[in-house]
DNA sequence: AAAACATGGTCAAAATAAGTCAATAAGTTT
DNA sequence: AAACTTATTGACTTATTTTGACCATGTTTT
């Protein structure tokens, strides 16, 4: 049994297959509401749970007067089978150590730039940080949060 | 379909690629309501709501005859003052909109990549989850936090 | 200098459209 | 069948655009 929500997801889709060179598609939450027959905040519960930033999907709205939403999909490479061996590389849990040694490797072999290991650097310290001072996490949960954002964040780009 | 606001501010940037040399663009509020057959105010809201400081841009503008409207594109000198400028917009707290919009207009001035951006965006709304999920923060505090994330991100871009 | 004229600015109301949140409902797993 | 996850709905909230009435400030004329 087909969910409406997986059916206006695959709608979506195809609008991006129809226009194969367009990277992005702009709908009105509205209409596509009444296409379905359903509430506008259904929406909003397809996009979050079908096109989001894990998923490789950014998301532009607007509200008011001639609103709009913008799904765009980020599509460099066709690669979920190296995202799922990512995901095996992160693991569960770990170390800071570790999660450099990864992103160093990760920029050597060119999937990603010195500016986005940068990025996930700090974005990782940050989480680091608050870990311990703000919530005093021991250290295996931050090795836990670490390795989740982690592969969000690389599988997010491996998708892009 | 299109709304007027952006068609206007569509135009307006067509004048700063025309003179491509000039950073700046003179023009007299009457005549572009005229042109594009709309009320005067509404070439304010069109300037307040898409050349703002935010978004780079300085105005000047003088009443009376003769009067007239200059936009000035901004540029940051050196990356200390671009990163100062960064940590003003961002300020103590910022909602997850705000943040939003901030990197699409970075974004579009080409000072991130979006890759950089689609990266943002999920350590984002992972601290955002988390916070909510995890610990239970109260959207405030959600906010400080949102906003010590991104300024470091964001600044440490800025100088690299 | 005063009056008249020419501009631009502010503010708020109305119209339009998207977002949030929480209560249910419907499926799935244990 | 209990617990958990995912989907559906709708009441309420927030944001954007458009418009117009009224205000402020220059320049030109008298």
């Amino acid at each position: 049994m087909s969910s409406l929500t997986k059916v206006i997801g695959d709608y979506i889709v195809t609008l991006f297959s129809e226009n194969s060179s367009q990277s992005e598609v702009v709908l009105r939450r509205k209409d596509l509401a009444e296409k379905f027959g359903c509430v506008p905040s259904q929406i909003n519960y397809v996009l979050r749970s079908r096109f989001s930033p894990e998923q490789g999907f950014l998301i532009q709205s607007q509200r008011g007067g001639h609103g709009f939403i913008r799904i765009m999909q980020l599509r460099f490479g066709d690669c979920g089978e190296y995202a799922e061996h990512l995901e095996d590389l992160v693991g569960d849990a770990i170390s800071e150590q570790d999660s450099r040694r990864l992103m160093v490797s990760l920029q050597e072999r060119g999937a990603i730039s010195p500016r986005e290991r940068l990025l996930v650097e700090v974005a990782l310290r940050n989480q680091e940080e608050q870990g311990r001072v703000l919530f005093d996490l021991p250290p295996y949960k931050r090795d836990t949060m670490r390795a989740e954002l982690l592969k969000k964040i690389l599988v997010s780009l491996a998708m892009s």
